[in-house]
DNA sequence: GCAATTTCGTACCGTTTCGTACATTTTTAG
DNA sequence: CTAAAAATGTACGAAACGGTACGAAATTGC
């Protein structure tokens, strides 16, 4: 409504962006409680008080970071999940797009943040909740986008599928932090896909 | 060789073994990092210098526990996998083991020791070593398994198979300390065996 | 200019952290 | 009974932790 109230004293000068990607970074590295403030201070740039006024105490950073990180991922990945055209084709592109997120460089792998770090705070009910929104976001999208592939599908099987689908990027997150290497688990996506639309077509 | 070869000093009153089934419920309660060693010596019992001479420091009390837990679960499911009669009642009954193993009552689920708190630890090398032990041995588990049931099936087949097995338990650690229910979980459990003895079974 | 307002980092606080030196206790060897 | 050996916990140290009070800096309104 009102035009350019003009804030009145001293501008901001802070990139809360820049910053919350530098800690999204750190925390996917280290899980939340390895991170120290100190970590994340030297990783924005920012100092510790600077951080507790632009994100409050260090658990709310970690939410924030998972939020961030849902909310890039969905924007990333979930337009190839949802796209036209054959449905094994758009499991594989969204798998090879969430592989694109977990991985930093071809060696390098950080994982996911949700479903890689946060079950192992998961005694923090605000992360706990997260985490469960998180895989609900997946299960729903999933569970969508096979009825939308095969609108006559028992919704038992739907289901299944979708579930198979979602425990295939949970454990992605596992391997990779394991060590696996971003190919091989690119190929285990597409064999994924094959097999889940082959059981969706199974009469 | 030597008959009773009576050890000299004064004799050790620790019970070691029970320590470190302490030492794993709170390193899968809370993970590596957010785990103190007055927290450890306060559900061990044990003062912290006695931790350190029983199990070293605390890198390596958490990969003791890593394998301490890793050798129980085989003890308690690989049994159940491994068990003559069909494949999906295998693979069911296997799943509801490990199901066991990471609910505590049928409430508190604190997940997997190996895949639901070592991911979030990696960056340390020892502890991602051993994560990839404990799903490399699944992963073997597994296509044994499947190739012991349909031992004319294409490796190629066998291998997506085991993998989609071995997913689905990795990914039951998150979705229990997500705040899943065990009967859900056993029923996914169920229909993903159900599932991938149909995918070994087509032709 | 001058006061009000907002941003920002230095410096500090009390607590907790991991790790160990050392004295004490309990055993065996002779 | 004495000396060597092994186990154990008290007590300590240095560092790192999360969090904040407070003063300096930068802007707007008048």
């Amino acid at each position: 409504m009102s035009e350019t109230p003009r804030k009145r004293g001293r501008p901001a000068t802070i990139d809360t962006q820049s910053a919350m990607h530098a800690m999204i970074e750190l925390f996917r590295d280290k899980g939340y409680a390895a991170v120290s403030l100190d970590d994340l201070s030297e990783a924005t740039g920012l100092s510790r008080p600077s951080l507790y006024r632009s994100f409050g105490n260090k658990l709310s950073m970690y939410v924030g970071a998972m939020n961030a990180f849902g909310q890039d991922a969905a924007e990333l990945a979930l337009p190839k999940l949802e796209a036209d055209g054959a449905l094994e084709q758009a499991l594989t592109n969204f798998f090879d797009a969430m592989l694109g997120i977990y991985y930093r460089d071809s060696d390098i792998a950080p994982g996911c943040l949700v479903f890689g770090t946060a079950p192992s705070h998961a005694d923090e009910e605000e992360i706990k909740a997260r985490l469960n929104f998180g895989i609900e976001q997946v299960d729903s999208r999933m569970r969508a986008r096979m009825l939308q592939a095969f609108p006559d599908s028992e919704p038992a099987r739907i289901e299944t599928a979708a579930y198979m689908a979602s425990n295939t990027l949970i454990a992605f997150s596992a391997r990779a932090k394991s060590g696996a290497t971003r190919s091989a688990l690119s190929a285990m996506g597409a064999a994924s896909a094959r097999t889940i639309v082959m059981l969706l077509q199974a009469d």
